[in-house]
DNA sequence: AAAAAAC
């Protein structure tokens, strides 16, 4: 089922919830369903098993916590155990949609809790003894709690996996078998992502879902048009470094956010910005949790307005004000890039997104444009403008290509590249149907050639 | 090759 964004608004009125929900919304001055949360809602309370694929920043919280609070807003089961578990990647998104899902419910009785690593253990098993109708929770740490038998998943009715992909990629998907196991096999269970990419990993699905119908929103990774996407060449690190402090001090914006590949390099980055003087934080998996925290609390409320990141941040986070995203290394993959860049131009609002290109990046740059079926634009800054203009043109089939004044119409050059990309990927269709689960999985992998 | 998620 495809949906498109042009039907007219819904209101949310229109969808008949609980009134002590749509108070909430009214509260909150939600009137409009977005298009997710229209296409997504009815089929919810219909019961049925969904993967929904929708882009970042459209609404799909909401999607799914207004239909579970509904359901059981409108059937008390008071005696029952827990109602509705939702995992999700990280500790932020966890506390997000936590936060999320009090607000909705807050004319209601129904209760929400949260179970995530790095806070206390006891208190943890205290939320579950309380027995709140739905758990939010990261895998790891709700792996301990189930096998301390602090939890009881026979009654569950809502199985719901945010970042779905990321919840049963290889990181996350031994754990996310074992507590599927633990769940009332009479659930319904909900998949959503802006990346979901369900033929590549079929079994998994299968093993989690049971006859799931897919919803897929428009404009999932084809637009983003909203977000202004650019480029800038790079010679090297230290001249990134020159182009990111410029940046940040010539562009105009409440809140940016700078991604780094590794966490001793996000480390490197904020020290050399905070020696700038600028109102810079730093978040990676490495930090303790109670610092993880405050950095967060003092991002929100603007006490710093530039962050420097890994991939900890890419995924769900809805920080208001985010309007420049700076890929310092540039991601590894087209998913993560979308999910990056997706921290801004959330909800209809424009957002500037600018990944520094080193000369190594070119390939993966220039993968992840065919990808998401666009051209970045190139931008220099005068002053800072570097010594390398690209990777040297390489010749077509042993003519001369030497010469620079010779430049290549830009639409021939698409066709010549998107034709041979077409025979590249014929030639991997024919083979078996196994090695097409990884390839669509990473996103730009389907463009690269096999390690054999 | 590397981020995240457990202690």
């Amino acid at each position: 089922m495809i949906f498109s964004a042009e039907d007219p608004p819904l209101i949310f009125s229109e969808l008949a919830l609980h009134e002590r929900l749509q108070k909430a919304l009214d509260q909150q001055q939600f009137t409009q369903a977005t298009p997710v949360q229209e296409a997504t809602i009815p089929e919810v309370l219909k019961g049925k098993d969904l993967i929904v694929n929708a882009e970042t920043g459209s609404g799909k919280t909401a999607a799914f916590l207004l239909p579970m609070l509904h359901h059981m807003q409108n059937n008390p089961a008071p005696r029952s155990s827990t109602r509705g578990l939702i995992l999700v990647p990280t500790r932020e998104l966890a506390r997000q949609v936590l936060a999320e899902c009090e607000k909705l419910a807050g004319f209601t009785w129904l209760k929400a809790g949260i179970i995530t690593g790095g806070d206390d253990f006891r208190h943890q098993v205290n939320t579950l003894r309380k027995n709140p109708e739905i758990l939010i929770a990261t895998p790891g740490r709700l792996l301990e709690h189930m096998e301390n038998s602090n939890t009881d998943f026979s009654d569950l009715e809502y199985l719901v996996l945010d970042e779905a992909d990321r919840m049963l990629d290889f990181g996350f998907s031994p754990d996310m078998l074992k507590i599927a196991d633990e769940c009332r096999e009479e659930r319904q269970t909900l998949l959503f992502s802006a990346t979901m990419k369900p033929k590549g990993m079929g079994e998994l699905i299968r093993f989690v879902l049971t006859n799931p119908e897919t919803i897929t929103l428009s404009t999932a990774r084809d637009k983003h048009e909203n977000i202004h996407q650019q480029i800038m060449l790079s010679d090297d690190n230290p001249h990134k470094e020159r182009l990111l402090s410029w940046l940040l001090k010539h562009e105009t914006f409440d809140k940016a956010l700078v991604f780094s590949n590794t966490r001793d390099n996000a480390e490197h980055l904020f020290n050399l910005l905070d020696r700038q003087g600028l109102q810079v934080g730093v978040l990676h998996g490495d930090m303790d949790h109670k610092h993880r925290k405050q950095i967060m609390n003092r991002f929100q409320d603007g006490q710093i307005n530039i962050l420097v990141a890994t991939d900890v941040a890419a995924r769900g986070l809805d920080i208001k004000g985010v309007q420049l995203v700076i890929n310092f290394d540039m991601a590894r993959s087209g998913d993560d890039y979308v999910h990056r860049i997706g921290r801004t131009g959330r909800a209809g609002e424009k957002g500037l997104a600018i990944a520094l290109i080193g000369p190594n990046e070119w390939n993966l740059m220039s993968s992840i444009e065919r990808y998401l079926k666009t051209r970045f634009e190139k931008r220099s800054i005068k002053e800072l403008r570097g010594s390398w203009k690209g990777p040297k043109k390489v010749k077509a089939s042993g003519k001369a290509a030497g010469s620079k004044k010779k430049k290549i119409n830009k639409k021939d050059a698409d066709k010549t590249k998107a034709r041979h990309r077409v025979k590249k990927n014929i030639g991997k269709r024919r083979k078996p149907a196994e090695a097409s689960g990884t390839a669509v999985d990473a996103g730009f992998e389907p463009l690269r050639r096999k390690k054999s």
